[in-house]
DNA sequence: GTCGGCAACGTAAACGATTAAGTTCATAAT
DNA sequence: ATTATGAACTTAATCGTTTACGTTGCCGAC
C-alpha cells in the first residue's frame, strides 16, 4: 500500500504538500498540485479514509437507519425510493451512506453506540418508529439528524403533508357523493396517527364523522391484515360506501377480500389507498390514492441534513418540511 | 471525546489492556476485562472506528454497488430485496454495508478509487452491468467481491438458475398447448443474454424455435417499452399464443397494451413474466411468472463474500451459485 | 538598503487505536 | 533451590493523514 510519504519522496516534496494537493487548494501552487496529483495517479496512490477521518473527525459518511422491508417481509417501495433519492443526492454532494447494523464484529452494539463508533457526519432515519427511543435522544444531543415520517423537536424532519393529503382525498371522495366511509389504519406508528387525525378532521370539516366500529387497524403494507380488516368492516350492519386503506398494498389486499366476498370495486364498494406506488396506476382498475413525492422527500432529507452539518450551531428552530403530493384519481372510487 | 487513554487512566491499567478488553479475549483476565468495560460504560467511552481500522486495515464494512432504481426511474424490487437480505445477513455477522458514491468531498472518484479509499473488506455488486468495467478488474485483483446476476472468472457469483427457470417455464407453457411464442427481452445486460439463451434452448429441446421477428427488445422494468414491444409483436402477421416478458413489471405494461389493443389476457393472448414480485400474486389475473428467491440470493451473496474475506488465499475455483426459484402458475397462461 | 508581507513549502506533533515485544510474578517442574 | 512456563500486564512503535506553526525567498515600498 502506498502512502502519502511515497508520493512525497517521489515528488521531492513534503508529506504536507502532498496532503494539501489532495485536500485543500490554498497554500500550494497550482503547478505543484498538478505535479503531485499526476505522480499519485502514476504511482497508483489513493488517500486512506480511515487515516483521514481519524484526523479530521468527519468521515464523509452518513448513517441511515431504515428497514428496507417490513417486519412481515413485504419490502416497501416508499422506503426504497426515499433512500434511493437520498443516496443519489448524497452522491452528488460527496457523501457515502451506510446502513447501520446493530452488531459489529460479533459484539452487539446499539444504534447509538454505532453512530458514535462510526463517526457519522449525520444520520437519517426513515420511519423512526422501528428504532429504539434512545436513538432519538442521541439525535438531539450529539448528532445531526433528520427524520422522515416522524417529527421530533430539535431536529428537522420531512414528510408528506398529511393534512393537505387527506383534505384533497376527502374532498375527492365527498364530491363523488360518499357520505359513509370506513377507515383501515395502522396503529403502530406515529405517522399513522397523524394521518388518521388529518383524515378525521378533513371529514369533520364536511360534517362527517367516522362512525364507531368503522375504524379497524392493520399494519402498513400488510395485505393479509388488510383483507382481514376488510372482512371485519363488511360484517358490520351499516356498510360504508368507501374504505380508506393505510397504503396501496393494503388496499390491494382489501380489493382481493372484497372480490372474494362478492363485492365489485368500485361498483359495490369504493376504496382509497395511500402512497401512489408505481404499480398502482397500471392496475385494473387503477387505484385511487395519494402519491407521495418520495423523490423530493429523499432529496430534501439529505439537503436538510447537510444544512445541519454545515451550520451545527444555529439555534434557529428546525425545519419541519411538509411535502406536497397529489391525488391520483384512479378508478376505485365510484360516482354515487 | 473520550479515548482509550482516559479509560486506562481511570482503571489504572495501560491502554493496551483497555484495547484488549474490547477487541480480544486472550491476554487479559476476565476480571480486568469486566472492570474495564464497566468503567468504559460508566464514562461513556466508545471505540473509534477510524482509528481501529487505520491500524487493523479492515473496517467491518462492505461496499455495495447497486442501483436501487432503474435508469428510467422504476425502482426494482429485485435489487431492493436482494440488498435487504444481504444487509440483514451482514448485520448478523457484524458488518455494516455502505453504498458507494462516485464523488466524495466534491472530488469525483471512480468506484475503484472509492473501494481503495474506504478500505472495504469486500464488495458486492448487484447487476454489475451498470458499472464501469474497471471495477470488475479491481474485483479480481485487489478486492474480495461477489457479483449478483453477473458471473466473472476469479470470484464468486450468485444468481437464479436460468436454465432451470426457463426449462420449467417452457415446460409449463408447452404443456398448456402453446406452440408459437414470442419473446420480449432486455438486450442491455449480460443476465438478459443468459436468460434468452436458456429460453431458446428450452424451447428448442421441445422442437420449437422462436421465429425471426418474434423477438423484440425492451429494457428491464420498462413498462412503456414493453407496451411498445408488445404492439410490435401484434403487428406481425403470424401471432404467437404466448409472450414472454423480461420481468413482471414489463409484463404488466404488456398486459395493458394487450387490453388496449382489444386482446384479453389470457383469453386472446397468454403472457409470462419473470421475478415473481410480491404484487404479482395479488393481481387479477395473477401473473404466470418465475419467482426468484431474492432472499436466498442476498443471503448467500453475503456468505460467499465472508468466505472470501476469511480465506482470501485459497486458489480453489470460485463458486458460482445458481439459486432455484419456482414457477408461479398464476392465471395468465391459457390452456389451449 | 532594509523591512514587511506573503506565497509556497517543510517540520513535526497529533488523531485513537492495535500489537509485537518486553516485563513481572506466581506456580510447576526438575 | 533453581529454572522453566505461562498468564497478565506494560511499553512504545506504528497505522496514514492533517495542520498549526515555522521557514524560506522573493518582491515591492519606503
Amino acid at each position: 500500500m502506498l502512502t502519502i510519504r511515497d508520493v512525497a519522496r517521489y515528488c521531492n516534496v513534503s508529506t504536507a504538500t502532498v496532503s494539501k494537493a489532495f485536500s485543500q487548494e490554498s497554500d500550494i501552487s497550482y503547478e505543484t498540485m498538478e505535479r503531485v496529483r499526476a505522480a499519485a495517479r502514476e504511482l497508483g496512490y489513493y488517500p486512506n479514509a480511515a487515516a483521514r477521518s481519524l484526523k479530521t473527525r468527519h468521515a464523509c459518511n452518513l448513517g441511515v437507519l431504515a428497514q428496507l422491508s417490513h417486519p412481515n417481509g413485504i419490502y416497501t417501495e416508499f422506503v426504497t425510493r426515499v433512500i434511493n433519492a437520498f443516496q443519489a443526492e448524497a452522491e452528488r454532494n460527496g457523501y457515502d451512506i451506510t446502513f447501520m447494523s446493530k452488531s459489529l464484529s460479533g459484539k452487539t452494539m446499539s444504534y447509538e453506540e454505532h453512530c458514535l463508533y462510526r463517526n457519522f457526519d449525520g444520520i437519517a432515519m426513515i420511519c423512526a418508529d422501528f428504532f429504539s427511543p434512545q436513538i432519538l435522544t442521541l439525535l438531539q444531543k450529539d448528532f445531526q439528524g433528520v427524520t422522515v415520517d416522524y417529527a421530533e423537536e430539535g431536529h428537522p424532519s420531512v414528510m408528506t403533508d398529511s393534512r393537505q393529503a387527506y383534505h384533497d382525498l376527502a374532498d375527492f371522495v365527498y364530491q363523488r357523493g360518499h357520505r359513509r366511509v370506513a377507515v383501515i389504519r395502522d396503529n403502530t406508528t406515529v405517522i399513522a396517527n397523524v394521518r388518521h387525525q388529518c383524515l378525521c378532521e378533513a371529514f369533520a370539516a364536511r360534517g362527517l364523522e367516522i362512525p364507531e366500529g368503522q375504524t379497524v387497524t392493520c399494519m402498513f403494507n400488510d395485505m393479509v391484515g388488510a383483507a382481514q380488516a376488510t372482512r371485519t368492516i363488511l360484517a358490520q350492519d351499516k356498510l360504508p360506501t368507501c374504505i380508506f386503506y393505510p397504503d396501496d398494498i393494503a388496499c390491494l389486499g382489501g380489493i382481493n377480500a372484497l372480490r372474494d366476498s362478492g363485492y365489485s370495486v368500485p361498483g359495490d364498494m369504493s376504496v382509497v389507498g395511500f402512497d401512489g406506488i408505481q404499480i398502482s396506476q397500471v392496475l385494473n382498475p387503477r387505484l385511487t390514492t395519494y402519491r407521495q413525492d418520495m423523490e423530493t422527500i429523499g432529496r430534501n432529507t439529505l439537503r436538510l441534513l447537510l444544512n445541519e452539518i454545515d451550520n451545527p450551531d444555529t439555534d434557529s428552530p428546525k425545519q419541519h418540511q411538509l411535502i406536497a403530493g397529489e391525488v391520483l384519481m384512479g378508478e376505485t372510487v365510484a360516482q354515487l
